[in-house]
DNA sequence: GACATATCTATCCATATTCGATATAGTATG
DNA sequence: CATACTATATCGAATATGGATAGATATGTC
């Protein structure tokens, strides 16, 4: 065992919040500031899941000081952008912890 | 579309809570008490999920009063029984809804 | 430009959910 | 019987969530 891969254990992490998951599993399909998330998850779970701004904050704050999701400093194209937009990404840690809560799914659903 | 499975509409019941979730997988699987469900969860987990008592049984009530599970009057043979075991099984909403949940989260997986 | 509307982040508070401690009692084993 | 395990149950603290509200920036339209 390595040291990185030790470093990189979801299981303290495990199960993630519903909350969490599916911020995680929207990061996990790219960059994306926190509208984007909301928009997103919204879409992709036909309007079942909704984040609240109370939930959709609150969450990114926590992934944040927990190291699974990181604030990025590139900018997209300024024609595109929007200064309010904060930009969020998975670290490795995140990445990890989705591959983990992904698969517990699967098992779950069989 | 037919009264009864307008009645059977699992959409007001999802997203599960992760814990009523596991509750109504369990039953899915068949007829158990509630220590039995506890155990089944932590098992088909790999000790992941860990329903403490007061989620366990907290939960097992408010899924009754929401009619997704219901007790039992049917007890198994007396020499493996236990007088102080409540049986659950799930009603036909309670499998509707326990269905949505795992078409739900197989489309969140991929 | 002026104006309304939509986007975007953020906090607050009420409610919902979960965890762990504690309690009580039946069951099994030696 | 004595001990450990099984089984249900409640309580309070900690955590998570939803909705109201706010305020700033951006966009569209007249």
């Amino acid at each position: 065992m390595s040291p990185e891969s030790e470093v990189l254990d979801p299981s303290p992490y495990v199960p993630l919040s519903p909350a969490a998951l599916h911020i995680v599993l929207s990061l996990n399909r790219g960059e994306r500031h926190g509208y984007a998330i909301m928009s997103d998850v919204e879409r992709l779970s036909d309007g079942v899941i909704t984040l609240g701004p109370g939930t959709l904050y609150g969450t990114i704050k926590k992934l944040v000081v927990d190291g699974l999701i990181e604030q990025t400093d590139t900018r997209p194209d300024p024609a595109l952008d929007d200064q309010r937009r904060k930009y969020y990404r998975l670290t490795a840690l995140g990445a990890s912890v989705c591959n983990a809560e992904v698969q517990r799914l699967a098992n779950l659903v069989e």
